[in-house]
DNA sequence: ATAAGCCTTCCTGCAACTGGAAGGTCAAGG
DNA sequence: CCTTGACCTTCCAGTTGCAGGAAGGCTTAT
């Protein structure tokens, strides 16, 4: 398998599997005429880093479940582990998007949004000057 | 002002600052001995931008509320604009960050998190293999 | 022979800073 | 007068996770 085909298999850009190998996060083996040659477990390996990602891990999280995952002889406590302080930093930022979320939903709807120039919106930012 | 005590005044650190100056979000006038040099006027805008920052707005979105700000014939309605398609990325972001967190709470709960190898979190990640 | 469509590497850039090195300036104390 | 320490300066590198693009090689079809 090229890299074009593990591409669309896996759902990732063709550069983003290209970084992957980069940094080591995955191997990537090579043809005579140098193109990649991808195997089902390299495909398979991607398919996992996919959708780790698209929960938010960071590479580095990554990096750690994926070696997880390949050792048979993991205790499941230290994957949870990863996955609780991920949960944690979602819930903190979260929290954080909501409080932006309050405070500016609150001035949208306070500023009449017309040609005037008087807006709450800047009143606020500006410290009530 | 020197810049450590408009940053202790602002509530932002002295490298961010210098950051600000060097992209153009606020001019520093100098002492004849190279330090910057404050007046009230810049205190007033960099708390403006610190406030900004905090509920999420980007550089681009400050330079332009900050534009709107000195602007005296300014439009409430630009102002909202912006407003309110910060509001709508940051209703988009919560969106993403409850998804992350409705899976990932139901895997973690679902994992025993002891000594053994056998891990719900894994299975999902690799697609119940 | 050539064109299209793959593939390769390498370099740059993004957002918004942060950290650190190397060095100038200033006020106080001995 | 000298030193110490707390300021200040500029500049360079690193962060996260890639994306864009240039310059060029390989392959297949016409």
């Amino acid at each position: 398998m090229n890299i074009g085909e593990v591409s669309t298999r896996a759902g990732l850009p063709a550069k983003t599997i290209r970084y992957y190998e980069e940094i080591g996060l995955i191997a990537a083996p090579r043809d005579t005429n140098g193109y990649r040659n991808f195997g089902a477990a390299e495909l398979h390996k991607l398919t996992f880093l996919g959708r780790a990602r698209a929960l938010g891990f960071s590479i580095a999280d990554c990096r750690a479940l994926l070696a997880l995952y390949e050792d048979q002889g993991r205790a499941s406590a230290d994957v949870k582990r990863i996955a609780q302080q991920h949960l944690a930093r979602i819930d903190a930022k979260i929290a954080d998007l909501r409080a932006m979320q309050d405070t500016l939903s609150g001035l949208v709807t306070a500023c009449a949004g017309d040609h005037r120039p008087d807006c709450p919106i800047l009143r606020d930012l500006g410290g009530t000057a």
